[in-house]
DNA sequence: AAGTTTCCCCAAAACGCTTTGAGGAGAGCG
DNA sequence: CGCTCTCCTCAAAGCGTTTTGGGGAAACTT
């Protein structure tokens, strides 16, 4: 059932059917409920792919998706994915998500843009000095990004948790607590998130008088087995951090059972503050020793970066301007005085 | 650029450039050359939407998610995407992703069948007598299923892991090492591979002579914590399981964690078992002990369920066929002999 | 030299919708 | 009664492709 055959059924002109299907005021009343019940009776929908070519909306946004054998389809992923899902169901937008190769993402990237498959972008896992932005602008297609650069050349929109100040809170209560030999296993640090929050962990420790020691500092991915090896590797120390700052719930898993493992017991004998993501699946609360961390949901970040996308796909938000989420702190028992 | 405006550029038709364009025969291999010049210079890309529109394909596959506040978005999913994506990709095909809550699922899916954005389906996450496939079949659009059910009651198009033979097999093994106390911590039996999974152990348990019983058999949600909580339960009885089959490695994660607060050695003490989707994040070999499992690639799954898919939508795959993977099961140290 | 192929290319229609620009029919006004 | 205004409806023109049905020119036959 398309429009044609629907307007004829009605002895209406197509026109007229789709003005009352899409609340013009151009049409009666009367006529405009005749369409809706027929509409409905006949199950019509309107052909989208028409819709998008007579209207130049596609009503889709669109993302693009790390993949490959190397690619560690995480939590994190899934979770983003899931808020910009549901936001862009409730505004009717349809969700493309194009994998791409870390390798050519720019390929991928312009070859979505160009499509007119989607009528804007998220860009997410952003890196320093990420040309993909500037790709976007020179495509004029709206986009907003999830993660920003350090010193770009110019404003953008994006959405991004103040990193820097999450891991800066973070070893200040460390600091607080007497805690001197801070060890930080941070992320990849090819990613700006990651640079930033070994920043903000090396910004309190020079306030506090000492720097962040390459010894008690390490770069690794977000896995668990990552997580044990680099907690193993410190703890091999001759001198071993009173605390322990990690960038991930996941990497925590194995920070713990490395702790656990050296007979030591969190939130005594060393401290242990992780970066929570809220994953439903990875709760802090439920570890055995509950865990203080710094706390923002990557998936309300994605219900937000959708409806921003949205809105500057309406032409609703026009302004390029980048918002910050501060995490807060969460204090649990995995974090205690330093032992002397 | 559009091809009317490549066309005039060339001084050539809109049909000849989009002939040279699509390999067809009618246009010579110089002029052809010509058109391929221009239009990697001119970055010309055709308008995927008019290409929908006049050819009637959408060049796209679409994919339900499971979103909401209750669901959890799992590595597994994320695992899944990434194969159908990587597939996908490489066979040039847009991957529609609709969020949707599982409560009205079904009208999710009408809307993304109906809507023209998408050649065919792929549906994930089934249950028993699931409604979703009659549906598909009403709407003659093409699909695949990944699961399937028991007593369907015709045949349709599907991938699924021999679950059955999975959890047998792994059954088997625990049956040969002399185990007779054999627990069970499934997944969420209102799906169907859960239900499958449970029927393996049964089967296996029956052979040998006795059922696998109430006080052994817990269906969770596929959590850390809650594999942890089902393990702790099992420890606590007055006669303990000694060996445990589970349904996913997260939930091992918990699992491993209450026999070591147990004080238990496994592979000693008690035996444990996990099915494996091979997350790049959760490798049973890193555990400290190396898990046994029964293993079989969710990502492996996307990318076969994708290319098989696509093969319907074009019509070289027609019989309606159900493919079935038997997981292979791989032996590590988290097995021995049961305790006297 | 005329007829027949073959080779390239083109004009125009089609896909299903939205939107523009107009016009017919009443209603209200002088 | 004629004129203007509203209100409702419609025909037609896009949107950017693909595809159909030709058709002109060159090459080949006879």
């Amino acid at each position: 059932m398309n429009l044609k055959q629907l307007s004829a059924r009605l002895g209406l002109s197509p026109t007229t059917v789709s003005r009352a299907l899409n609340g013009y005021p151009e049409v009666n009343a009367a006529t405009r409920e005749r369409v809706m019940k027929a509409a409905r009776e006949t199950g019509y929908r309107p052909n989208r792919t028409a819709q998008r070519l007579a209207t130049g909306k596609a009503g889709s946004i669109g993302l693009l998706m790390p993949i490959g054998d190397q690619v560690i389809s995480d939590l994190h992923f899934g979770e983003f994915l899931n808020g910009l899902g549901e936001q862009a169901q409730t505004e009717d937008f349809h969700l493309v998500v194009m994998p791409s190769d870390p390798a050519d993402e720019v390929t991928a990237l312009r070859s979505l843009a160009t499509s007119g498959y989607v009528d804007g972008l998220c860009l997410a896992y952003i890196r320093e000095n990420d040309q993909r932005i500037d790709l976007m602008e020179s495509f004029g297609l709206p986009f907003i990004v999830h993660g920003r650069f350090f010193d770009a050349p110019h404003a953008y929109p994006s959405l991004d948790v103040d990193n820097e100040a999450a891991f800066y809170d973070a070893t200040r209560l460390l600091l607080q607590l007497g805690h001197r030999r801070i060890a930080l296993i941070n992320g990849d640090e090819n990613f700006g998130f990651a640079i930033r929050r070994r920043d903000g962990v090396a910004k309190a420790c020079r306030e506090a008088g000492f720097a962040l020691e390459p010894r008690f500092h390490v770069s690794t991915q977000m896995t668990e087995a990552d997580g044990q090896r680099a907690a193993e590797r410190f703890l091999a120390l001759a001198e071993t951090p009173s605390a322990i700052v990690c960038s991930s719930m996941i990497q925590a898993l194995g920070i713990v059972r490395a702790i656990e493992a050296a007979g030591m017991t969190l939130g005594e004998d060393i401290s242990l503050i992780s970066y929570d993501d809220v994953l439903p699946l990875l709760r802090p609360e439920l570890f055995s020793v509950p865990l203080t961390t710094t706390r923002s949901s990557l998936r309300t970040a994605g219900k937000r970066i959708a409806e921003r996308l949205i809105k500057r796909i309406n032409g609703t938000e026009t302004d390029d301007f980048g918002e910050l989420w501060r995490p807060e702190l969460v204090v649990r028992s995995s974090t205690g005085r330093a032992p002397d």
